[in-house]
DNA sequence: TGTACATCAGTGAACGCGCGTTCACTGATGTAC
DNA sequence: TGTACATCAGTGAACGCGCGTTCACTGATGTAC
């Protein structure tokens, strides 16, 4: 009954317009509110039903995409570490995860953090702070004698980083074994020195 | 002859037209073609004689804003270097400085790094080139031994990754001494690990 | 020094556009009796 | 089981907007003679 072709009560409505925008940020059109729209099929008012305004439409996006990225940051970590990797390696794979991720989805990255961010938003806020918390626990537990704060700053930076430059195209176009590469070399220069 | 007053043969409707898109960049607001020309006090058909369309405008600007932040981490080099501090501490005021700017220029930053980079626009790859040959020359001056391409990937990626990361609300506000010490920190412990 | 003329940097009106959002509405659904 | 009705999720037309860009134009400037 989910997928009743009636076009009223379309009861997934939202899913597919999350799905119009994510498809459209992908492809590296810009979306709207209408265009969203027009490509789930719907009225240009029918989002209002269940977006307030373009920014939630916005915020909802970003909202998945943290969920995404923190998901994939996860897997890498679990996949890693139940491999008695040494630390840094651990380290490095979860760099190489969150940049591969940025340019898998350049136009998804850039909207969960190119964009001013509007600090009274919280359910965003929140979804943001969990990669954080991911990435506190991965060194909590990987390196437990060197976790600290600053550490855990200059990780998740040097990550972010090298995201962004790769997505402005300081290093790109190359393969993606090239950049992972970079980001492992980057990763490992300073990781080492948590252990001295 | 140069303040006429007349409006035509302005004389200076470039420096105008970017003065007006910085200024309203700096106080928050987006600029377009037409808020610039308004607020240069000209006709919305005028800023076509000096840009050829809104992208030519963006560039111009953007280059501008890696002049500006390659003077400021020069400037911060000189006066640095020439005080025989250890090659860690200048690098890490480097990055303070970088980081700075950033938080200075909100909007111009992301002006000049948020956006989808058209590649094809060489006068503006050429200006953000200058920013990496600056910190190269700067690492191989501080620390010639240890100075490698992944260092200085690693380093720029880190005060660049700071630098979004503040402006992404994720520690701010904050006063700007905390944030240097943060970027001091980070750099830190990233740097020593170069000269073991 | 004075005049004719080419050049150049502006004007201002107009184009078509897509956008975000609101509004009164209507058709489908589910619930109470 | 059948009917009345409230609710809800859509419609589609319309609003006003600012945008980028083009166009034929005009007034100021500088140069050649």
């Amino acid at each position: 009954m989910s997928t009743s072709p009636s076009k009223y009560h379309h009861g997934d409505l939202w899913e597919a317009l999350m799905n119009a925008a994510r498809e459209m940020l992908e492809a590296g059109e810009p979306y709207s509110m209408r265009a969203v729209a027009r490509r789930a099929g719907v009225s240009p008012a029918a989002p209002y039903r269940h977006f307030a305004d373009r920014e939630a439409l916005d915020s909802a996006v970003a909202v998945e995409g943290f969920a995404e990225l923190g998901k994939s940051l996860t897997q890498t970590l679990s996949a890693r570490s139940s491999n008695s990797s040494a630390p840094g390696e651990v380290l490095a794979e979860l760099g190489v995860s969150y940049v591969a991720f940025a340019l898998r989805h350049p136009a998804l990255f850039r909207l969960m953090f190119g964009n001013e961010c509007d600090t009274a938003d919280s359910e965003r806020v929140r979804a943001s702070q969990v990669l954080h918390d991911v990435l506190n626990k991965a060194l909590v537990e990987l390196v437990p004698t060197a976790a600290s704060p600053e550490l855990s700053t200059a990780l998740w930076a040097l990550a972010h980083g090298l995201a962004f430059l790769h997505l402005d195209g300081k290093y790109r176009p190359e393969p993606e074994a090239d950049v992972a590469r970079r980001v492992r070399a980057s990763i490992l220069a300073i990781v080492p020195a948590t252990q001295s």
